[in-house]
Order: C-alpha cells, then structure tokens, then sequence
DNA sequence: TTCATAAACAATAATGATTACTATTATTTT
DNA sequence: AAAATAATAGTAATCATTATTGTTTATGAA
C-alpha cells in the first residue's frame, strides 16, 4: 500500500517541469530548495518506485549516471557525443523493428529501447 | 604506443569463444585459471582499451553490469527480462532509422544503440 | 646482448552511483 | 484520537569501475 509523500510530489512536479532530463543528484540538489532536510536516499527510492509506477522514464544511456524524464508519452533521445545532453526526439513510430527482430528470435519480444547518439547544432557550430 | 601483453592477448581469445557477452568480473575469474595472479583492474583496463581500438563491443544494458562481447560484425541483442540473459540477434539493416531521427533533429545523427527485450524459449516454457 | 624507456602489471586505495538499514516522523485507518 | 504502518532522514554498506603506485616486462636502440 503506497501513501502519498509530499517529497515524492516534488520530485515528480519537478521533473514535469524539466526537458533535460536531469540525474538523481540533479533533483537532489533543486528538491532541496523546497525540503531542505531531504536526502539523497529519498530521492533515489522515489525514483525507482515512480518509474516502477510509470510515472516517469527511467533513461540508462551507458554514458554517465541514470537520468530521469517526466514526460512518458512515447519518443526518444538522442545524446550528444560532444556536450553530453540528452535531448527528445520527435520520431514516427518504429516498432517494426520489434517485428524483424522476433522473426530472428526463438523467443517473444515485447519491445526495445533505442538511444541516437550524434552531435547537436551548438556542438556542430563550434 | 601499445605493447603486446599475454594477458590482454588471452583477454580477447576468451571472449572471441564466448557467446553469452560476459561481465568484467567473469572474464577476470575465467583468465586467473591461466594467469593466477592477474587482477581485476588489468581486466577492465584491457576491456576498455580494446573497446577503444575496436576490437571488442561494450554493451550498457542498464540492466547489471556492462557485459563485452567478442563478435564486432554488425548485429543486435536481446536481454530475456526473466533470466537476464543476453542473446545475439540476427536482424536486417535497420540504419533507416537514423535518417528518421535526423530528420527530426537539428543537428547530426551519427548511429544508435538499440536492446530488445523479451522472453527467450526457455523461460516462455517454465 | 645489454641497456634504456615506457607500457603493462599486481595490489590496493579511491571514487561514483546506488541500495540497505534503523530509529523517527507522517499518513492513513480504525 | 489512537493504532498501524509506510515513508522519511541520516548514515552505512555495496557494487561497479577507475586511479595510484611501485615493480615487471616488452620493445627498440646502442
């Protein structure tokens, strides 16, 4: 049985507010504005429940720490190899993919997770 | 300069006759039954420089801990969400993909990293 | 073949990210 | 309002990985 927190509220209104997907350290350090005595902890487990909640996305992009998106409407990311954003990425539907890849599998795919890495127009202009 | 090394040699022949994309840590307990004394920092450390030279393949799951992979040709993995184990795919040329995300960014799409996931044979019959 | 140099090593300490533990506090139920 | 229990703050512990250091080994020149 879950029981509402004012703390987890916060982190999940922050993270509504935020388009640059921000790391667990990165809500710990602005939740602390509105909770000072938070901790990191805290953050972390709230974190996980709400992306165990689907709440929120959960982005392990093998670069770094995990970030976090509020936004749960599906689309995807692209990292910047140079500056290391991450950035949306409106982008048509591509789970044909899912499809190719169970006619070469002994198995059922349920789906993917795909991260575009590149550069991005500040990165290219300089 | 990079000198020739036994035990990054034996590194590199261990994963080329594996096909399960072992973590940093099997691969340190499979080499010591050859080099006894090797440790687990000269492990990583080999791992990441033939990552580097491309001789090898890291993969982030964002499940567990990194897994390396001595097949560099061209293909893809599936995580079965049940046993963790992580399998090769073999699938078509999806690289249309890039050009979609290009299209929906401004800047530079240089490739992109997808894992499947599902449920392998096994696990769909226990 | 010896020698100098620098790469690679083993051993170990340190770091960064995340999870676990525990006593206290806040939220919900009775 | 009191009892029950989930969530918290604070902190310790864990896991994966990287850094440090003194020694060994590969390589190329003398």
């Amino acid at each position: 049985m879950i029981k509402h927190s004012r703390q987890r509220e916060c982190i999940k209104k922050f993270l509504a507010n935020r388009y640059d997907h921000p790391t667990a350290e990165t809500v710990y350090l602005n939740v602390r504005k509105e909770f000072p005595n938070i901790s990191l902890g805290t953050v972390y487990r709230n974190l996980s429940l709400l992306t165990k909640l689907g709440e929120i996305r959960k982005l392990s992009t093998g670069m770094g720490p995990d970030r976090f998106d509020g936004n749960i409407s599906p689309h995807y990311h692209i990292l910047c190899t140079k500056c290391g954003n991450v950035m949306d990425l409106e982008i048509e539907n591509i789970d044909h993919i899912n499809t190719l890849a169970n006619s070469g599998f002994d198995g059922e795919i349920e789906g993917h997770v795909t991260y575009f890495f590149g550069k991005c127009r500040d990165c290219l202009e300089k």
